[in-house]
DNA sequence: CGTGCGGACTTGACAGTGTCAAGCCATCCG
DNA sequence: CGGATGGCTTGACACTGTCAAGTCCGCACG
Protein backbone atom coordinates (compact mmCIF):
# COMPACT_ATOMS: atom_id res chain seq x y z
CA UNK A 1 0.00 0.00 0.00
CA UNK A 2 2.69 2.43 -1.02
CA UNK A 3 0.55 4.54 -3.53
CA UNK A 4 -1.81 7.66 -3.02
CA UNK A 5 -4.82 7.80 -6.22
CA UNK A 6 -3.39 10.27 -8.25
CA UNK A 7 -6.63 11.85 -8.93
CA UNK A 8 -8.46 12.37 -5.64
CA UNK A 9 -11.71 10.21 -5.30
CA UNK A 10 -11.49 9.34 -8.69
CA UNK A 11 -14.37 6.52 -7.90
CA UNK A 12 -16.47 9.33 -6.27
CA UNK A 13 -15.72 11.13 -10.08
CA UNK A 14 -16.56 8.18 -11.89
CA UNK A 15 -19.72 7.73 -9.82
CA UNK A 16 -20.92 11.51 -10.52
CA UNK A 17 -20.37 10.70 -14.14
CA UNK A 18 -22.43 7.54 -14.16
CA UNK A 19 -24.94 8.98 -12.65
CA UNK A 20 -24.93 11.91 -14.94
CA UNK A 21 -25.41 10.16 -17.84
CA UNK A 22 -27.90 7.85 -16.33
CA UNK A 23 -29.99 11.11 -15.71
CA UNK A 24 -29.79 12.17 -19.43
CA UNK A 25 -29.69 9.22 -21.50
CA UNK A 26 -30.76 5.89 -19.58
CA UNK A 27 -29.05 2.87 -18.23
CA UNK A 28 -27.80 1.93 -21.36
CA UNK A 29 -25.88 5.14 -22.25
CA UNK A 30 -23.69 4.41 -18.90
CA UNK A 31 -21.42 3.11 -20.92
CA UNK A 32 -17.69 1.84 -19.54
CA UNK A 33 -15.79 3.89 -21.52
CA UNK A 34 -18.35 7.37 -21.52
CA UNK A 35 -18.32 7.22 -17.68
CA UNK A 36 -14.14 7.30 -18.02
CA UNK A 37 -14.17 9.86 -21.03
CA UNK A 38 -16.39 12.14 -18.76
CA UNK A 39 -14.14 11.83 -15.79
CA UNK A 40 -11.52 12.75 -17.79
CA UNK A 41 -9.85 9.22 -17.84
CA UNK A 42 -8.26 6.78 -19.70
CA UNK A 43 -11.34 3.93 -21.02
CA UNK A 44 -10.62 1.20 -18.79
CA UNK A 45 -10.26 3.42 -15.48
CA UNK A 46 -13.94 2.31 -14.72
CA UNK A 47 -12.71 -1.34 -15.00
CA UNK A 48 -9.70 -0.79 -12.95
CA UNK A 49 -11.95 0.71 -10.30
CA UNK A 50 -15.29 -1.16 -10.43
CA UNK A 51 -14.09 -4.40 -11.86
CA UNK A 52 -16.87 -4.74 -14.62
CA UNK A 53 -19.70 -2.70 -15.59
CA UNK A 54 -21.81 -4.51 -13.08
CA UNK A 55 -19.76 -3.57 -10.38
CA UNK A 56 -20.30 0.09 -11.82
CA UNK A 57 -23.91 -0.24 -11.43
CA UNK A 58 -24.25 -1.83 -8.42
CA UNK A 59 -22.20 1.29 -7.01
CA UNK A 60 -24.45 3.95 -8.42
CA UNK A 61 -27.38 1.52 -7.39
CA UNK A 62 -25.74 2.33 -3.52
CA UNK A 63 -26.04 5.90 -4.11
CA UNK A 64 -29.41 5.68 -5.55
CA UNK A 65 -30.54 4.28 -2.60
CA UNK A 66 -28.77 6.62 -0.49
CA UNK A 67 -30.84 9.26 -2.27
CA UNK A 68 -34.07 7.42 -2.38
CA UNK A 69 -33.48 7.25 1.85
CA UNK A 70 -32.60 10.83 1.69
CA UNK A 71 -36.16 11.63 -0.25
CA UNK A 72 -38.49 9.48 1.66
CA UNK A 73 -36.10 11.11 4.77
CA UNK A 74 -37.60 14.90 3.76
CA UNK A 75 -35.91 17.53 5.72
CA UNK A 76 -37.74 16.10 8.69
CA UNK A 77 -40.67 17.98 8.85
CA UNK A 78 -43.42 15.80 7.79
CA UNK A 79 -46.13 14.24 10.55
CA UNK A 80 -45.20 12.22 13.54
CA UNK A 81 -44.12 8.44 12.05
CA UNK A 82 -46.29 5.37 12.45
CA UNK A 83 -48.92 7.90 12.11
CA UNK A 84 -51.58 7.16 9.02
CA UNK A 85 -50.47 10.88 7.38
CA UNK A 86 -46.82 10.11 7.66
CA UNK A 87 -47.97 6.81 6.01
CA UNK A 88 -49.62 8.37 2.76
CA UNK A 89 -46.91 11.11 3.39
CA UNK A 90 -43.91 8.72 2.50
CA UNK A 91 -46.11 6.82 0.02
CA UNK A 92 -46.42 10.18 -2.10
CA UNK A 93 -42.47 10.94 -1.60
CA UNK A 94 -41.41 7.62 -3.10
CA UNK A 95 -44.23 8.13 -6.08
CA UNK A 96 -42.78 11.37 -6.14
CA UNK A 97 -39.04 9.84 -6.31
CA UNK A 98 -39.96 7.74 -9.14
CA UNK A 99 -41.67 11.18 -11.02
CA UNK A 100 -37.95 13.52 -10.43
CA UNK A 101 -35.62 10.54 -10.57
CA UNK A 102 -36.85 7.94 -12.86
CA UNK A 103 -33.73 6.75 -14.40
CA UNK A 104 -32.11 6.29 -11.09
CA UNK A 105 -35.89 4.60 -10.09
CA UNK A 106 -35.36 1.92 -13.34
CA UNK A 107 -32.06 1.50 -12.07
CA UNK A 108 -32.68 0.58 -8.75
CA UNK A 109 -35.86 -1.64 -9.63
CA UNK A 110 -35.69 -2.71 -12.71
CA UNK A 111 -32.12 -3.65 -13.93
CA UNK A 112 -31.40 -6.94 -13.69
CA UNK A 113 -26.91 -6.43 -13.64
CA UNK A 114 -26.94 -4.72 -10.37
CA UNK A 115 -25.53 -7.52 -7.65
CA UNK A 116 -28.44 -6.92 -5.23
CA UNK A 117 -26.16 -9.17 -2.74
CA UNK A 118 -23.36 -7.00 -2.08
CA UNK A 119 -23.39 -5.55 0.76
CA UNK A 120 -22.99 -1.98 0.05
CA UNK A 121 -26.24 -1.80 -1.83
CA UNK A 122 -27.96 -4.39 0.44
CA UNK A 123 -27.92 -2.31 3.00
CA UNK A 124 -28.55 1.08 1.50
CA UNK A 125 -31.81 -0.59 0.29
CA UNK A 126 -32.59 -1.84 3.49
CA UNK A 127 -32.46 1.77 4.72
CA UNK A 128 -34.56 3.14 2.50
CA UNK A 129 -37.34 -0.34 3.00
CA UNK A 130 -36.33 1.01 6.85
CA UNK A 131 -37.75 4.59 6.30
CA UNK A 132 -41.04 2.82 4.57
CA UNK A 133 -41.59 0.49 7.66
CA UNK A 134 -41.18 3.47 10.06
CA UNK A 135 -43.66 5.42 8.47
CA UNK A 136 -46.51 2.56 8.28
CA UNK A 137 -48.61 2.42 11.40
CA UNK A 138 -48.44 -0.65 13.12
CA UNK A 139 -51.38 -2.69 11.05
CA UNK A 140 -52.53 -5.84 11.31
CA UNK A 141 -53.28 -7.73 8.52
CA UNK A 142 -55.20 -11.76 9.07
CA UNK A 143 -53.58 -13.96 9.50
CA UNK A 144 -50.29 -12.60 10.08
CA UNK A 145 -49.18 -10.14 11.56
CA UNK A 146 -45.87 -7.85 10.33
CA UNK A 147 -47.08 -7.91 6.62
CA UNK A 148 -48.47 -3.95 6.65
CA UNK A 149 -45.01 -2.61 5.79
CA UNK A 150 -44.89 -5.01 2.51
CA UNK A 151 -48.27 -4.47 1.43
CA UNK A 152 -47.34 -0.62 1.67
CA UNK A 153 -44.57 -0.92 0.03
CA UNK A 154 -46.14 -3.55 -2.78
CA UNK A 155 -48.94 -0.78 -3.39
CA UNK A 156 -46.42 1.75 -3.58
CA UNK A 157 -43.83 0.38 -6.03
CA UNK A 158 -46.86 -1.52 -7.90
CA UNK A 159 -48.37 2.43 -8.30
CA UNK A 160 -44.93 3.58 -9.68
CA UNK A 161 -44.58 0.92 -11.92
CA UNK A 162 -47.29 1.04 -13.31
CA UNK A 163 -47.28 4.62 -13.83
CA UNK A 164 -44.65 4.25 -16.41
CA UNK A 165 -46.08 1.91 -18.08
CA UNK A 166 -49.31 4.27 -19.07
CA UNK A 167 -51.93 1.78 -18.44
CA UNK A 168 -52.43 3.65 -15.38
CA UNK A 169 -52.98 6.92 -16.99
CA UNK A 170 -55.80 6.11 -19.10
CA UNK A 171 -57.51 4.66 -16.04
CA UNK A 172 -56.81 7.44 -13.71
CA UNK A 173 -57.70 10.53 -16.36
CA UNK A 174 -61.51 8.85 -16.39
CA UNK A 175 -61.63 9.76 -12.96
CA UNK A 176 -59.41 12.49 -11.21
CA UNK A 177 -55.58 13.39 -11.52
CA UNK A 178 -52.72 10.78 -11.49
CA UNK A 179 -51.53 12.87 -8.15
CA UNK A 180 -55.30 12.64 -6.55
CA UNK A 181 -56.14 9.12 -7.36
CA UNK A 182 -52.52 8.13 -5.92
CA UNK A 183 -52.79 9.89 -2.92
CA UNK A 184 -56.57 8.59 -2.51
CA UNK A 185 -55.48 4.93 -2.76
CA UNK A 186 -52.56 5.55 -0.42
CA UNK A 187 -55.02 7.61 2.19
CA UNK A 188 -57.50 4.36 1.41
CA UNK A 189 -55.11 1.69 1.98
CA UNK A 190 -53.69 2.95 4.89
CA UNK A 191 -56.61 3.71 6.90
CA UNK A 192 -57.44 0.13 5.94
CA UNK A 193 -54.15 -1.39 7.37
CA UNK A 194 -55.15 0.31 10.61
CA UNK A 195 -56.74 -1.74 12.88
CA UNK A 196 -59.25 0.21 14.74
CA UNK A 197 -59.01 3.35 16.40
CA UNK A 198 -56.23 6.19 15.79
CA UNK A 199 -58.07 7.44 13.51
CA UNK B 1 -44.90 -7.82 -53.66
CA UNK B 2 -43.26 -10.84 -55.86
CA UNK B 3 -41.67 -12.64 -53.67
CA UNK B 4 -42.99 -14.84 -51.31
CA UNK B 5 -40.49 -15.70 -48.09
CA UNK B 6 -38.56 -18.43 -48.81
CA UNK B 7 -38.26 -19.76 -45.53
CA UNK B 8 -42.12 -20.14 -44.26
CA UNK B 9 -42.67 -17.86 -41.37
CA UNK B 10 -39.06 -16.82 -40.79
CA UNK B 11 -40.47 -14.16 -38.36
CA UNK B 12 -42.17 -16.40 -35.73
CA UNK B 13 -39.09 -19.11 -35.65
CA UNK B 14 -37.40 -15.93 -34.58
CA UNK B 15 -39.72 -15.18 -32.05
CA UNK B 16 -39.34 -18.80 -30.68
CA UNK B 17 -35.56 -18.28 -30.89
CA UNK B 18 -35.26 -15.27 -29.19
CA UNK B 19 -38.00 -16.69 -26.52
CA UNK B 20 -36.00 -19.76 -25.99
CA UNK B 21 -33.00 -17.65 -25.32
CA UNK B 22 -34.39 -15.57 -23.30
CA UNK B 23 -35.99 -18.23 -21.09
CA UNK B 24 -32.66 -19.98 -20.99
CA UNK B 25 -30.26 -16.53 -20.57
CA UNK B 26 -32.22 -13.62 -19.91
CA UNK B 27 -33.12 -10.37 -22.07
CA UNK B 28 -29.37 -9.92 -22.35
CA UNK B 29 -28.65 -12.99 -23.98
CA UNK B 30 -31.17 -12.14 -26.94
CA UNK B 31 -28.84 -10.83 -28.93
CA UNK B 32 -29.42 -10.42 -33.00
CA UNK B 33 -27.16 -12.74 -33.82
CA UNK B 34 -26.95 -15.23 -31.60
CA UNK B 35 -31.31 -15.17 -32.33
CA UNK B 36 -30.21 -15.54 -36.29
CA UNK B 37 -27.80 -18.46 -35.67
CA UNK B 38 -30.79 -20.41 -33.61
CA UNK B 39 -32.90 -19.73 -36.32
CA UNK B 40 -29.99 -20.60 -38.96
CA UNK B 41 -30.28 -17.58 -40.88
CA UNK B 42 -27.65 -14.96 -41.61
CA UNK B 43 -26.56 -12.20 -39.05
CA UNK B 44 -28.93 -9.63 -40.31
CA UNK B 45 -31.79 -11.14 -40.99
CA UNK B 46 -33.63 -10.28 -37.52
CA UNK B 47 -32.50 -6.55 -38.08
CA UNK B 48 -34.42 -7.20 -41.25
CA UNK B 49 -37.47 -8.87 -39.91
CA UNK B 50 -37.42 -6.33 -37.17
CA UNK B 51 -35.90 -2.93 -37.88
CA UNK B 52 -33.45 -3.35 -34.94
CA UNK B 53 -32.93 -4.97 -32.05
CA UNK B 54 -36.20 -2.82 -30.00
CA UNK B 55 -38.35 -3.79 -32.54
CA UNK B 56 -37.23 -7.79 -31.86
CA UNK B 57 -37.71 -7.29 -28.54
CA UNK B 58 -41.51 -5.67 -28.90
CA UNK B 59 -42.66 -8.22 -31.07
CA UNK B 60 -41.15 -10.60 -28.14
CA UNK B 61 -42.89 -8.55 -25.66
CA UNK B 62 -46.29 -9.17 -27.68
CA UNK B 63 -46.10 -12.67 -27.92
CA UNK B 64 -45.50 -12.97 -24.18
CA UNK B 65 -48.00 -10.43 -22.93
CA UNK B 66 -50.32 -13.25 -25.20
CA UNK B 67 -48.71 -16.12 -22.86
CA UNK B 68 -49.55 -14.02 -19.75
CA UNK B 69 -52.97 -13.45 -21.03
CA UNK B 70 -53.51 -17.26 -21.41
CA UNK B 71 -51.77 -18.19 -18.19
CA UNK B 72 -54.17 -15.69 -16.68
CA UNK B 73 -57.48 -16.92 -18.06
CA UNK B 74 -56.74 -20.38 -17.16
CA UNK B 75 -58.67 -23.24 -18.48
CA UNK B 76 -62.25 -22.01 -17.91
CA UNK B 77 -62.84 -23.78 -15.01
CA UNK B 78 -62.00 -21.41 -11.67
CA UNK B 79 -64.61 -19.38 -10.10
CA UNK B 80 -67.43 -17.32 -11.53
CA UNK B 81 -65.74 -13.82 -12.74
CA UNK B 82 -66.27 -10.85 -10.68
CA UNK B 83 -66.66 -12.56 -7.13
CA UNK B 84 -63.47 -12.39 -4.59
CA UNK B 85 -62.68 -15.71 -5.11
CA UNK B 86 -61.87 -14.85 -8.82
CA UNK B 87 -59.84 -12.00 -8.01
CA UNK B 88 -57.79 -13.72 -5.68
CA UNK B 89 -57.28 -16.55 -8.02
CA UNK B 90 -56.17 -14.45 -10.67
CA UNK B 91 -53.82 -12.72 -8.62
CA UNK B 92 -52.07 -16.08 -7.62
CA UNK B 93 -51.63 -16.81 -11.17
CA UNK B 94 -50.25 -13.82 -12.31
CA UNK B 95 -47.94 -14.22 -9.04
CA UNK B 96 -47.22 -17.48 -10.82
CA UNK B 97 -45.76 -16.34 -14.13
CA UNK B 98 -43.59 -14.72 -12.53
CA UNK B 99 -42.34 -17.50 -10.56
CA UNK B 100 -42.65 -19.65 -13.60
CA UNK B 101 -41.37 -17.41 -16.07
CA UNK B 102 -39.31 -14.38 -14.64
CA UNK B 103 -37.12 -13.63 -17.81
CA UNK B 104 -40.93 -13.02 -19.51
CA UNK B 105 -41.81 -11.19 -16.72
CA UNK B 106 -38.78 -8.80 -17.16
CA UNK B 107 -39.06 -8.57 -20.60
CA UNK B 108 -42.57 -7.27 -20.25
CA UNK B 109 -42.33 -4.69 -17.09
CA UNK B 110 -38.57 -4.25 -16.29
CA UNK B 111 -37.54 -3.73 -19.98
CA UNK B 112 -36.87 0.02 -21.32
CA UNK B 113 -36.18 -1.10 -25.33
CA UNK B 114 -39.59 -2.07 -25.56
CA UNK B 115 -41.68 -0.03 -27.84
CA UNK B 116 -44.76 0.02 -25.56
CA UNK B 117 -46.91 2.54 -27.51
CA UNK B 118 -46.66 0.14 -30.42
CA UNK B 119 -50.24 -0.76 -31.00
CA UNK B 120 -49.05 -4.75 -31.17
CA UNK B 121 -47.83 -4.81 -27.30
CA UNK B 122 -50.29 -2.01 -26.30
CA UNK B 123 -53.22 -3.99 -27.34
CA UNK B 124 -51.70 -7.28 -26.13
CA UNK B 125 -51.09 -5.83 -22.70
CA UNK B 126 -54.26 -4.13 -22.76
CA UNK B 127 -55.73 -7.56 -23.29
CA UNK B 128 -53.91 -8.94 -19.93
CA UNK B 129 -55.04 -6.37 -17.65
CA UNK B 130 -58.12 -7.00 -18.69
CA UNK B 131 -58.32 -10.33 -17.62
CA UNK B 132 -57.52 -8.77 -14.43
CA UNK B 133 -60.30 -5.93 -14.51
CA UNK B 134 -63.21 -8.85 -15.60
CA UNK B 135 -61.91 -10.66 -12.14
CA UNK B 136 -61.96 -8.12 -9.84
CA UNK B 137 -65.25 -7.18 -8.05
CA UNK B 138 -66.74 -4.01 -9.00
CA UNK B 139 -65.47 -2.32 -5.96
CA UNK B 140 -65.34 1.54 -4.51
CA UNK B 141 -62.03 3.20 -3.55
CA UNK B 142 -63.38 6.28 -1.89
CA UNK B 143 -63.61 9.33 -3.64
CA UNK B 144 -62.93 7.39 -7.00
CA UNK B 145 -64.70 5.02 -8.81
CA UNK B 146 -63.14 2.38 -10.71
CA UNK B 147 -60.09 2.03 -9.42
CA UNK B 148 -59.97 -1.15 -7.65
CA UNK B 149 -58.76 -2.86 -11.05
CA UNK B 150 -55.64 -0.75 -10.46
CA UNK B 151 -55.14 -1.13 -7.06
CA UNK B 152 -55.36 -5.06 -7.01
CA UNK B 153 -52.99 -4.32 -10.18
CA UNK B 154 -50.73 -2.23 -8.34
CA UNK B 155 -50.77 -4.58 -5.45
CA UNK B 156 -50.42 -8.15 -7.39
CA UNK B 157 -47.32 -6.28 -9.62
CA UNK B 158 -45.22 -4.82 -6.48
CA UNK B 159 -45.48 -7.94 -4.75
CA UNK B 160 -44.08 -9.59 -7.65
CA UNK B 161 -41.68 -6.95 -8.16
CA UNK B 162 -40.53 -7.06 -4.47
CA UNK B 163 -40.08 -10.70 -4.57
CA UNK B 164 -37.95 -10.68 -6.79
CA UNK B 165 -35.76 -8.72 -5.20
CA UNK B 166 -35.58 -10.92 -1.86
CA UNK B 167 -36.39 -7.71 0.24
CA UNK B 168 -40.25 -9.95 0.42
CA UNK B 169 -38.49 -13.03 1.68
CA UNK B 170 -37.06 -12.20 4.83
CA UNK B 171 -40.42 -10.76 5.56
CA UNK B 172 -41.97 -13.56 4.95
CA UNK B 173 -39.98 -16.52 6.36
CA UNK B 174 -40.98 -14.47 9.47
CA UNK B 175 -44.24 -15.22 9.77
CA UNK B 176 -45.82 -18.04 6.80
CA UNK B 177 -44.26 -19.14 3.77
CA UNK B 178 -44.29 -17.05 0.86
CA UNK B 179 -47.20 -18.45 -1.09
CA UNK B 180 -49.43 -18.04 1.85
CA UNK B 181 -48.27 -14.76 2.38
CA UNK B 182 -49.07 -13.62 -0.77
CA UNK B 183 -52.58 -15.55 -1.01
CA UNK B 184 -53.29 -13.73 2.62
CA UNK B 185 -52.45 -10.43 1.21
CA UNK B 186 -54.89 -10.62 -1.35
CA UNK B 187 -57.83 -11.98 0.03
CA UNK B 188 -57.56 -9.43 2.14
CA UNK B 189 -57.20 -6.68 -0.55
CA UNK B 190 -60.38 -8.54 -1.83
CA UNK B 191 -62.45 -8.12 0.80
CA UNK B 192 -61.20 -4.59 1.60
CA UNK B 193 -62.12 -3.72 -1.83
CA UNK B 194 -65.27 -5.27 -1.64
CA UNK B 195 -68.09 -2.78 -0.87
CA UNK B 196 -70.41 -4.39 1.40
CA UNK B 197 -72.29 -7.47 0.70
CA UNK B 198 -71.44 -10.51 -1.39
CA UNK B 199 -69.88 -11.93 1.01
C1' DC C 1 21.21 9.72 -1.85
C1' DG C 2 20.14 6.35 -4.83
C1' DT C 3 17.40 2.28 -5.93
C1' DG C 4 14.08 -0.81 -6.46
C1' DC C 5 9.32 -2.04 -5.60
C1' DG C 6 4.49 -1.84 -5.63
C1' DG C 7 0.40 0.02 -6.83
C1' DA C 8 -2.47 3.50 -9.65
C1' DC C 9 -3.68 3.98 -13.60
C1' DT C 10 -2.88 3.79 -19.20
C1' DT C 11 -2.11 1.71 -23.64
C1' DG C 12 -3.12 -1.50 -26.85
C1' DA C 13 -5.48 -5.27 -28.37
C1' DC C 14 -9.36 -8.59 -29.14
C1' DA C 15 -13.83 -10.72 -29.65
C1' DG C 16 -18.43 -9.61 -29.84
C1' DT C 17 -22.30 -6.30 -30.62
C1' DG C 18 -25.99 -3.52 -33.63
C1' DT C 19 -26.63 -1.44 -37.93
C1' DC C 20 -26.33 -0.34 -42.69
C1' DA C 21 -25.02 -0.37 -47.74
C1' DA C 22 -24.46 -3.33 -51.33
C1' DG C 23 -25.16 -7.55 -53.51
C1' DC C 24 -27.23 -12.04 -54.85
C1' DC C 25 -30.89 -14.65 -56.65
C1' DA C 26 -35.42 -16.83 -57.07
C1' DT C 27 -39.66 -15.54 -58.57
C1' DC C 28 -43.28 -12.97 -60.99
C1' DC C 29 -44.95 -9.76 -64.73
C1' DG C 30 -44.60 -8.41 -69.28
C1' DC D 1 -37.63 -14.91 -72.46
C1' DG D 2 -36.01 -10.66 -70.15
C1' DG D 3 -36.17 -7.26 -66.76
C1' DA D 4 -37.49 -6.01 -62.19
C1' DT D 5 -38.81 -6.64 -57.53
C1' DG D 6 -38.37 -7.99 -53.07
C1' DG D 7 -36.36 -11.57 -49.48
C1' DC D 8 -32.47 -12.32 -47.49
C1' DT D 9 -27.11 -12.47 -47.32
C1' DT D 10 -22.46 -10.64 -47.40
C1' DG D 11 -19.32 -7.52 -45.91
C1' DA D 12 -18.06 -3.69 -43.50
C1' DC D 13 -17.93 -0.16 -39.74
C1' DA D 14 -18.05 2.02 -35.30
C1' DC D 15 -18.63 0.86 -30.76
C1' DT D 16 -18.79 -2.06 -26.64
C1' DG D 17 -16.58 -4.68 -22.30
C1' DT D 18 -12.57 -6.92 -20.83
C1' DC D 19 -7.86 -8.13 -20.19
C1' DA D 20 -2.70 -8.37 -20.56
C1' DA D 21 1.07 -5.60 -20.65
C1' DG D 22 3.15 -1.40 -19.87
C1' DT D 23 4.25 3.29 -17.69
C1' DC D 24 5.14 6.21 -14.08
C1' DC D 25 5.17 8.04 -9.51
C1' DG D 26 5.94 7.88 -4.46
C1' DC D 27 7.58 5.45 -0.67
C1' DA D 28 10.66 2.20 1.99
C1' DC D 29 14.97 0.77 2.54
C1' DG D 30 20.00 0.52 1.98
Amino acid sequence: MTNPPRSPDLRSRLLDAGLELLRNAGVSAVTMRAVAARADVSHAAPGYVFGDRAGLLTAMAERGFDELTAHLSGRGDGPEAGTINSMVEVGMRYLDFERREPEIYRLLFDTPEIRRAEPGVATAGAAAFGVLTRAVPPGIVSPAYGLAPVLAWAVVHGLASLGRTGALDRQFEQTVGRDAAQHALLTWIAHAVTPAPTD
